[in-house]
DNA sequence: GTGGTCTAGACCACA
DNA sequence: GTGGTCTAGACCACA
């Protein structure tokens, strides 16, 4: 259910933590439902553990997952409640709009580029 | 009339580079004009002479300026003809945004935050 | 498989630089192909880290190569689509045979020369 | 009578070497012949003493001029008649070529090259 | 272990 | 004085 882009300069521990944002989102993961353990993901996607480690860690910090000892990982109550999540997403976009600004990149260059990544999910909400 | 972040997670190097890019942008240096020397800015900014290199070997290696030993550097005749600077920097706002928006971030709030970045040097032009 | 010469007033990262375009020219290296790392090359070369480094940030802007942080540095999928690598060498090449021309040299001469040299080559194909 | 281009990469000094040699081989300056002061030509072309006194150092020591304390400098009996001249511009020839095959440029590229160099100058032989 | 950034400092070519 | 190359070494992010 997720997939990782090995030649993408995102780091991988970002992807992860991306795309269960995105099964969350899109319902797929529920409150208190399970994820697939840490290993299990390790083994699947063929990804260091570590890795995995990383991007629970940091989900758990956001407040979108909770985990119990010797039982699992679960999503939490109100996961997509934190906005430091969305908070953290907009600093990069105005980091690299302020970057492209500065190249001379136009206004409506920009505006026309997040309209097409707006549109290409369209079909999937 | 170069101002560094050190706190910042872009890099020095790119730092300078893009607030050249701006003086340019901003009819500040012309083509031909000489730039002030490495070492000098070196020196300004208090930035090892190594990090300034690397910024104008970049810029040269884009087309933004020419460099004479001996001389200095100076502005190329067609410093922003060049379009590969823009397509990486719209190439990072492409990932941010798209990270935005798997984080749950919409449509709406993107385009209120390049409202606002680009309303802010209005009064510049 | 990369030979240095420390006496050529071709400069280090350079030489390093023609010689990975030449094994991928040659097919030795072929697209997303993991070259040697970094450090490795460092130490089998007897040249400083940092050389290395040089050489392979400009491959990778030429888009000859593409770097994958905690992984290494990989063939590109079209390693040699930019023409800018063959438009500067052949700048160069422009050069140095306009100022033999007005050194006495004949047409006659460079030719004879340019022959010897794609000869050389030619068992290796 | 010489054109300097200080944008160019090729040495100020290496601009001068070849002009003069140019105006040799048009039979501009004959045997015998005195060329401007180094002082005058410093002045004319607005280049800095040293490096008029290099190009006419490495001419003389080339065989093409002999220099008279308290007189001046004046070409050789027999300018030309040094291979030295015509066999180092053939070596950075060979150089430049070398690298450009490398870089994937073909035989057929560099002699059309070379024809174009040599067809330019046609009308003024 | 892998690449990325930065510093400090040496030596060279050119003007 | 100006840029160009190279070395040695530190510290960080990521896997």
């Amino acid at each position: 259910m997720i997939l990782i882009d090995n030649h993408s300069r995102v780091p991988i521990y970002q992807q992860v933590k991306e795309q269960i944002i995105m099964l969350i989102n899109t319902g797929v993961y529920k409150p208190n439902d399970q994820l697939s353990s840490i290993r299990n993901l390790s083994k699947e996607l063929d990804i260091n553990v570590n890795t995995i480690k990383r991007a629970f860690a940091e989900l758990e910090s956001d407040g979108v997952v909770y985990s119990v000892q010797g039982k699992g990982v679960f999503v939490s109550e109100n996961p997509l409640g934190n906005e430091n999540i969305a908070m953290s997403a907009l600093k990069d976009v105005a980091t690299a709009v302020t970057s492209a600004k500065a190249m001379g990149v136009t206004k409506e260059q920009v505006k026309n580029l997040v309209d097409n990544i707006y549109e290409a999910g369209e079909s999937d909400d």
